[in-house]
DNA sequence: AAATTATCCGAAACCGGTTTTGGTAATTCA
DNA sequence: TGAATTACCAAAACCGGTTTCGGATAATTT
């Protein structure tokens, strides 16, 4: 049933050898053999098998990517289109993506490991990139190829690319504050993420560039679903100093923060000001429409699965990163100040008190309508 | 640096095919000599090439996921757990988990081949059955293992598994006619799809286990996102007929449709109902949650690894297909019906006619909430 | 004690490719 | 015309495993 090169030559009558060759582009195949060698293959449906191949090679033409499902909320919006963006550039050279998950954080370093050693993968995307990430000390041990799509510690020892996540966040800070915003808070991630710490510098160059003084900074960690950023918003929100703008680490807990708002009979992008990050497909059609910064993940993808050939393929190639910036969404979500922060708390006392009342008013209107 | 399996045999003083025996587990190799190379095994961390093992076993211990990433809405929400499920079922094998993405239909059915012809794969998971899929015919010649994930045609010769939807959709709109609407809204997903035929079957038996000639149902098709389903919705609700339940093929549509609801100051739940399908996460944040069926989509992928493994590794093994139930979620988007149909659309419309005047209430009342 | 049977392992073949080696025939050059 | 290249391809070695085969030794039976 499966044709291999073996029957490929005794139907051309030649060496096994020379079909080799003549497939692989040695100088010494007549044109002629490799004309019908190439003919031969195609009408047989001739293609060598991977595995063979990479028995004499050492290389398994494809790479690792090990996700740890745990981490479901946070990981699942960006998936697709990054797998999608390393699937289609490996491709071009003949690789394949090998998808692992793991249970947990020690069960990801043993895949890492094994998935190399077994020669099942020929190297690493790394995605999510952790201080001191063990990932990394694991593989270097195996000196195996290895591309971050985020940043690290001695960077300049490994190929990565990221988005300017610093300069993302400083740029939020700014426009909050250009927008007249004195009151802010940074709903950050995963803490023990490395992002977390750039986003949380970028907000800190941005009221640093510009602080007179008067600027007020409340700062959170892992805050990562929309349950987390409605509760944090909601405590914040009925505090004495409530923030008027709130920077998120995470479309996610951007969302919730926008809920919150709204649960408080606020306007978000009147009342209150939210900055998300990433560009998740919610935004767009959240109410108001989340302004946040679009990561490109195919882009990303990509350029991890390009950085990684390099690797694989060109011997002394030179480890490179690469930053990029990520667009901003001028959406719905934010805008001028209305009220300063002691406004703001008044305010939303007031309301409060007045939900009731409005509340009767409005099912009374709904009983007029109905008759 | 890599350690082959002539070097443990080396450093063991035996030949490479007694440490291979003793690996492998065969009766003929004394119990102290399998102790000896297991333990220089695990200290010289020596782990066979799985490139090297593949040749002669024919076997890459892989299997193959071939995605459509264009089909981004519809196919990222259930993804991430799929795969999750998958993967761990396979890895009890020493299997690993293939993903490729194709751009188009026909570079998915090229793939599809090639990965195989190539070795590359042992067999492949095919989701999001379609009517005569083409993937099944290419894979079929090839004669190559497959275990779908949803029904088609000739279902007897294939392993698959799937949801029981019919049942679902069948049980919605029972539930909706229980409820007492008469009047409901099938919105279908991706018409190709095997799925949408079945869930919209279901929507049929329903109807006809019930019907005395008092039900009206209206039956739309591709409506698979958010947008979608908000369009779809708006223009039904302001139509002179307007359903009072909606039976979504997804959570994403179903989505939508609250949103149109919410958009026409209508309350979702009590002036019209909606039921989707899928269980994503979405839902359960929504305004009023969402009534839906939830999939196991982990416990899919588990599945469908394990009968793929049956397939590959019992040789004669007999083709198998499942049926299992999702968990209806009885939230918050669905309730007795409120008005008929006839009083629906006059409701809509004097709403409609109030909405200026109660928006001047409003803004009167935000004024005094100010001073 | 001899014959038989088990036990254990080395040697070799094999899997399907790639790459090196070496030899023959055709060309080119002196 | 003879020598030196060149062009081309067959044969063989190799990659790192698995599996078969057969032989040596030990254990058992007669």
């Amino acid at each position: 049933m499966k044709i291999t090169i073996q029957d490929l030559a005794d139907h051309l009558g030649i060496s096994k050898g020379t079909v080799s060759r003549a497939l692989r582009g040695y100088a010494d195949v007549s044109a002629s053999t490799v004309e019908r060698v190439q003919q031969a293959a195609k009408e047989l449906g001739y293609q060598p098998s991977a595995v063979a191949q990479g028995i004499k090679t050492g290389l398994a033409r494809s790479v690792g990517l090990i996700l740890l499902p745990k981490s479901r909320a946070a990981s699942r919006p960006f998936l697709m289109q990054f797998i999608n963006g390393i699937s289609t550039s490996i491709a071009k050279h003949g690789y394949t993506l090998t998808v692992a998950t793991a249970q947990s954080d020690a069960e990801m370093l043993e895949l890492h490991r094994d998935l190399f050693v077994q020669r099942k993968v020929d190297g690493f995307i790394l995605p999510r990139t952790m201080h001191n990430d063990p990932r990394i000390q694991i593989l270097d041990q195996l000196k195996a190829p290895l591309v971050l799509y985020g940043q690290t510690e001695n960077l300049t020892q490994y190929s990565w690319f990221d988005i300017n996540q610093v300069e993302c966040f400083r740029r939020a800070t700014t426009r909050l504050l250009d927008f007249g915003h004195r009151h802010l808070a940074f709903l950050g991630g995963d803490a023990p993420l490395f992002y977390n710490s750039l986003r949380r510098k970028g907000v800190e160059f941005g009221i640093r560039e510009f602080d007179r003084g008067e600027v007020q900074l409340q700062v959170f960690e892992n805050i990562t679903t929309v349950a987390d950023g409605l509760e944090c918003a909601l405590r914040l929100l009925q505090s004495s100093q409530p923030p008027t703008g709130f920077m998120c680490a995470l479309d996610l807990s951007a969302l919730g923060v926008i809920r919150a708002i709204k649960q408080l009979e606020l306007i978000p992008g009147e009342h209150v000001s939210v900055i998300g990050y990433e560009g998740i497909p919610e935004g767009e059609f959240s109410e108001p429409s989340l302004t946040t910064f679009e990561v490109d993940q195919y882009e990303a993808g990509f350029q991890c699965g390009v950085k990684l050939m390099q690797l694989i393929h060109e011997k002394g190639a030179k480890v490179t990163g690469t930053l990029t910036m990520a667009a901003l969404l001028e959406r719905d979500s934010d805008g001028p100040v209305r009220f300063n922060s002691s406004e703001l708390a008044t305010f939303i006392r007031n309301r409060k008190r007045l939900l009731s009342s409005q509340e009767k008013l409005h099912r009374m209107t709904e009983k007029s309508l109905r008759n």
